[in-house]
RNA sequence: GGUCGCGUAGCUCAGCUGGAUAGAGCAUCUGCCUUCUAAGCAGACGGUCGAAGGUUCGAAUCCUUCCGCGAUCACCA
C-alpha cells in the first residue's frame, strides 16, 4: 500500500542499470501544488555518485520508473526535480483498503510502552485560569495523541494540596470569612477560597504598608508582616496535625475539588490517577540517602546534601536540608518512584509544566538517570510557554487573571450570537442548541491554543483573540456538519461496493493524498508530543474539503458510480476530522 | 554575567531531521448563495524569514557572532 519504499528500490535499480553506481538512498517529497504530479525525487543529492545533467538523469530514471513501475503514469523533470504521477488506480485501491477501517489511522494498542502523563496539578488555593488552560488541553491531548499511536497511557495529576499559600487562603477566610460557605455566598467554591487568597494579599499589603511607614525596610518587612508570620504558624500547624487545622484544610479543600471538578469536566479532560502532595511531600528522603551511599550525591559540612552536576554544565543542587527537610526536587525525586511501584509498566514519563521550570525538570531527569532507574531515559518536560494578556502577566494574588470559568462561559456566548445569526437550528430543542453552543465554543478554544507550538508564549487578548472563521475549530467543525449532511440527505445505500472505472477529479485525488499521511502524521504528533501536527493536519484536510465541496457535485452527480464514490470520500473525510479532533479533545456536531 | 527558549506579511501563526517562485488565517479590496449548510469558495494586496558572517550545487532551516524579548540560575513550590 505504501508506494514509497517500492519507488526507493526501483529508482537505485534504474540508476543501477544505467550508470552502473549504487546510490545509498533516494529522497522523495511530495510534489509542490504548482507542478504536475504526486511524489517527487530530488536529483540533487545522486550528483555524488552519479556524474552529468541532473534534468537528463532525471529524465532517464523517469522513462525507466513509468515503464517497470505501473503505479506511475506520468512524469515530468522541472531542473533537479523529477516529479511522478501516480495513477488513479492506486488511491482508489488505498481508499477501498481503508473506507470501512474503523480506527483508521490508530496503532494498535500495547504495541508500545506505557506511559504516565501528568499534567494540570494545580494548586488548591483559587480557581483554575487561562494557563491552567493551556496546560490542561496539551496535557490531555499529548495523552490521546499517545494512546492513538499505540502506547498505554496513564493520566495523572499531583495536586498541590499542602503549603504556605494554602494557608494563606484558610487564614484570611477565618478572619474576614464570618463562616461564609459556598452555599451562602451562591459562588462557585473554587472561586470562593480564591477571593481569600485575593484578601490574604491585600490585608498583607496593607501590613507591609504600615510597617514601612513606621520606618522599617521594604524586605524587613515583608518578612515580619504579622499576617504572614501567622500563615506560616499555621503551616507548622498544620504539619504537627492540628485538629482545628486540619479540619479547616480539609473543608476548604473539599470546595476547591468540588470545583475543579466542574471546570474539569467542562473542559473535557480527566485523570486515571490522583496524587496528592500531603501524602507525596515526605517521599523521596531514603532514596536521597540511599544515592548518597552509591556515591551520586554528597554531603556538605553543614549536613545538607547536594549533587554536583558540573560535568554536566550545570551547577551543584541540593536535595536535602540541612535540617533533614525536603525540597522540591526531594519531593519530585520520591514521587516518580512511586509512580513506577504503583504502575509497574510504565516506561516513560512525560511532565506537563511551564517553561519556567526547565531547569528543574533537567535536573531531575539527570539525577534520576545517575540513580540508575532504567525508566529515566523516556522521561519528558512537556514544557509551554506562559500566557501572556496585553496588560502584562497574570497574577492570581491580584486578581488579574483570565479566568477558566469565565472564558469557556464568554465562549459559549459567542457561539450563541453567532449560530443565533446564522439561524440554521430550526428544529432544535433548547438543550440541543446550548450544548451546541458549548461544543462549538469549545472548539475555538481549544483549537486556538494548541494550533500554536507549545514552546511559544501566548498572548491573549480576551476582546478579540478567539475567532470563529479561517483557520479555526469552529471552520473544521463546519465542515464535518456539512458531510454530515450530505450524509443525511444520500437517500441511497452508500456502503454497497461498486466498480470503480473512473479517473479522478483532481480535488478527489488531494482529498485522498490527504486521507493517506494521517497515520504518519499522527505518529509523527506523538513522537514530537506535539498536537500542533493534528491540528494543522485537520485544517488541512477540512480545507482541501471545502474546496471539493465547492468545485465537484456529490449528490447532484449523474453518474451513480462517481456519486456513490464521491459520499463514501466525504464520510470518509468526516471520519478522519472526527478521530483527530478527539485527539485534541474537541468534539464535532452533526449541524451547525 | 552563565544557561535555555523565542524572533517569519499590519496582526495571529505554519514551514525548521537543508531543496523548486517562503505558506495559511485575520484585517483591507473584487467576485460567487434558483446544486449538496456562504462559520464557505475563488481571487487581489501584503515578506531584505531580527542583523552580519560561514558551510553547501542549494539556507527561513545547519554553524559562529551580535541585537531584541522572555524564562531561569533560591535550603520557594
Amino acid at each position: 500500500m505504501d508506494l514509497q519504499p517500492l519507488l526507493v528500490e526501483k529508482v537505485k535499480d534504474a540508476v543501477k542499470q544505467m550508470y552502473d553506481v549504487e546510490v545509498p538512498s533516494v529522497e522523495f517529497q511530495p510534489t509542490r501544488k504548482d507542478f504536475e504530479g504526486d511524489i517527487t525525487v530530488v536529483i540533487f543529492p545522486m550528483l555524488r555518485y552519479v556524474k552529468g545533467n541532473p534534468v537528463e538523469i532525471g529524465s532517464k530514471i523517469g522513462d525507466y520508473l513509468q515503464e517497470h513501475v505501473e503505479e506511475i503514469s506520468r512524469y515530468n523533470v522541472v531542473k533537479g526535480f523529477l516529479n511522478l504521477v501516480v495513477s488513479d488506480v492506486f488511491y482508489l485501491n488505498f481508499f477501498n483498503n481503508i473506507k470501512n477501517e474503523e480506527n483508521y489511522g490508530f496503532a494498535e494498542t500495547n504495541s508500545k510502552a506505557s506511559v504516565m502523563v501528568e499534567y494540570s496539578s494545580p494548586n488548591t488555593n483559587k480557581p483554575l485560569h487561562l494557563g491552567h488552560i493551556r496546560n490542561n488541553l496539551l496535557g490531555y491531548s499529548v495523552a490521546e495523541i499517545l494512546k492513538a499511536s499505540g502506547h498505554k497511557v496513564y493520566k495523572t495529576q499531583i495536586v498541590n494540596d499542602r503549603g504556605i499559600h494554602i494557608c494563606k487562603s484558610m487564614l484570611a477566610w477565618q478572619r474576614f470569612g464570618n463562616g461564609e460557605t459556598p452555599k451562602s455566598s451562591g459562588m462557585k467554591s473554587d472561586h470562593l477560597v480564591g477571593k481569600y487568597y485575593v484578601a490574604f494579599d491585600k490585608a498583607y499589603k496593607a501590613e507591609i504598608a504600615q510597617l514601612k511607614s513606621e520606618g522599617k525596610e521594604k524586605k524587613e518587612a515583608e518578612k515580619t508582616a504579622p499576617i504572614l508570620l501567622e500563615a506560616q504558624a499555621m503551616l507548622r500547624q498544620w504539619e504537627a496535625g492540628d485538629e482545628e487545622v486540619v479540619k479547616l484544610w480539609k473543608m476548604m479543600n473539599g470546595w476547591v475539588y468540588a470545583g475543579f471538578d466542574t471546570t474539569y469536566k467542562n473542559l473535557g479532560v480527566d485523570f486515571d490517577k490522583l496524587y496528592y502532595e500531603s501524602d507525596t511531600y515526605l517521599l523521596g528522603k531514603d532514596v536521597v540517602e540511599d544515592g548518597l551511599k552509591k556515591g551520586v550525591f554528597f554531603r556538605k559540612e553543614d549536613g545538607s546534601i547536594w549533587i554536583d552536576l558540573s560535568d554536566e554544565g550545570l551547577d551543584e543542587k541540593i536535595v536535602l536540608r540541612a535540617d533533614g527537610t525536603a525540597v522540591y526536587m526531594t519531593q519530585d525525586i520520591g514521587t516518580a518512584i512511586q509512580r513506577v511501584t504503583d504502575f509497574p509498566d510504565i516506561n516513560g514519563m512525560v511532565y506537563t509544566v511551564g517553561n519556567e521550570q526547565d531547569y528543574h525538570f533537567k535536573v531531575l531527569f539527570l539525577i534520576l538517570k545517575k540513580l540508575g532507574y532504567t525508566w529515566a531515559e523516556q522521561l519528558y518536560h512537556l514544557s509551554y510557554g506562559m500566557v501572556d494578556l496585553p496588560s502584562g502577566k497574570m497574577k492570581s494574588r491580584e486578581g488579574t487573571v483570565v479566568d477558566a470559568d469565565d472564558l469557556i462561559q464568554n465562549m459559549d456566548k459567542t457561539a450563541e450570537e453567532i449560530s443565533k445569526a446564522q439561524g440554521k437550528l430550526e428544529g432544535y430543542s433548547k438543550d440541543e442548541k446550548k450544548k451546541l453552543y458549548r461544543t462549538i465554543g469549545l472548539a475555538a478554544l481549544k483549537y486556538y491554543i494548541l494550533k500554536v507550538d507549545p514552546k511559544k508564549r501566548i498572548l491573549f487578548n480576551p476582546e478579540e483573540s478567539v475567532d470563529f472563521q479561517g483557520n479555526t475549530g469552529p471552520f473544521i467543525q463546519y465542515t464535518y456538519a456539512r458531510i454530515q449532511s450530505i450524509l443525511r440527505k444520500a437517500d441511497f445505500d452508500i456502503s454497497t461496493t461498486r466498480e470503480m472505472t473512473f479517473d479522478l477529479h483532481a480535488k478527489e485525488k488531494e482529498l485522498l493524498k490527504q486521507i493517506q499521511v494521517f497515520p504518519e502524521t499522527l505518529q509523527l504528533a506523538a513522537e514530537n508530543h506535539s498536537p500542533a501536527l493534528i491540528a494543522n493536519y485537520t485544517y488541512d484536510l477540512a480545507k482541501e474539503f471545502n474546496s471539493f465541496y465547492q468545485q465537484v457535485p456529490v449528490l447532484p452527480e449523474v453518474d451513480q458510480q462517481k456519486k456513490q464514490f464521491r459520499v463514501q470520500l466525504s464520510k470518509k473525510v468526516g471520519e478522519v476530522i472526527q478521530a483527530a479532533f478527539k485527539l485534541l479533545g474537541i468534539d464535532v456536531p452533526e449541524r451547525m
